[in-house]
DNA sequence: CGTATCCTGACC
DNA sequence: GGTCAGGATACG
């Protein structure tokens, strides 16, 4: 599961890959890929050479020099994997794109729910998000007037992409435990010294995952405070760690050292 | 505002 | 063989 460390270790892993490069083929080989990316899309890219990738959130964006841009989004499960485009076509590769080095960007996704699509410029999407969670810029009055305005629990607020870009539902859990933040409160209702001290958390946690590898790996989890550790003793103050359900998503919080 | 939907591997 | 997870979005 992709987070926003994981985005940008793979961001950067496919800039090395194609930045300067020439697109010479794009190939949808899921049928749920080609909602989105009709052949259409993929001759109109045919040819163009990639100037950069960023990212943006979770999204990553490769920008071509004919001003279009092809946006990724991993969802649960996709990655990048590059080979050599005379490889067999990798197992589970649901995007390929190959390249006039003769190399193959290939999206990899067991369950298929990512998406690729190629819009003329960003602002088909960008207006739905909002800042980068990595950016240190943004300020804890306007992280908290995008909370003021929001009249769900907290955790379900942070996982809103018009908030912060980039926060699922790992470091929204482990936030609010850095924080001491009970998930159910309401996120209009928190003080703006509790906006700070979520906004402090939000970044300690994906510095320090940033700080590891960036590859997500089954052992993370491990690593990891209260996510996926029900029943087990909080770290800080032993009481027993729960997990419920908000928003259709698994949230984990400690009973006692997270307040209302 | 909550909920169904996508998709398929993993797990019971 | 049925159920579930889960980010984002569409819908009620």
């Amino acid at each position: 599961m992709p987070e926003l460390p994981e985005v940008e270790y793979a961001a950067r892993q496919v800039r090395a890959a194609v930045v300067g490069r020439t697109v010479r083929n794009l190939k949808a080989l899921h049928a749920s890929q080609r909602r989105r990316l009709s052949a259409r899309d993929c001759a109109r890219v045919r040819g163009a050479t990639i100037e950069s990738v960023d990212r943006h959130g979770k999204h990553q964006l490769l920008r071509l020099s004919t001003g279009d841009v092809v946006v990724v989004h991993f969802r649960m499960t996709g990655d990048w994997l590059i080979d050599a485009a005379s490889a067999p076509v990798p197992k589970f590769a649901r995007v390929t794109l190959e390249l006039d080095d003769g190399a193959r960007v290939s999206l990899v996704d067991p369950r298929a729910l990512s998406t690729v699509q190629v819009i003329s410029g960003e602002k088909a999407f960008l207006p739905r998000l909002g800042p980068d969670a990595a950016d240190a810029t943004v300020s804890v009055d306007t992280f908290g007037a995008a909370l003021a305005r929001r009249r769900v629990p907290i955790k379900v607020a942070l996982l809103d992409q018009r908030v912060l870009a980039g926060v699922g539902n790992i470091y929204a859990v482990e936030a609010l435990w850095v924080a001491k933040i009970d998930p159910r409160v309401v996120a209009s209702s928190l003080t703006h010294a509790r906006q700070a001290r979520l906004l402090d958390a939000i970044r300690a946690v994906l510095a320090k995952a940033s700080r590891s590898s960036g590859q997500y790996r089954d052992a993370d989890v491990g690593r990891f405070e209260v996510y996926d550790r029900e029943g087990e003793p909080c770290s800080r103050c032993s009481a027993g760690i729960r997990r419920i359900t908000q928003a259709g998503r698994s949230t984990y919080y400690c009973p006692r050292c997270q307040r209302r």
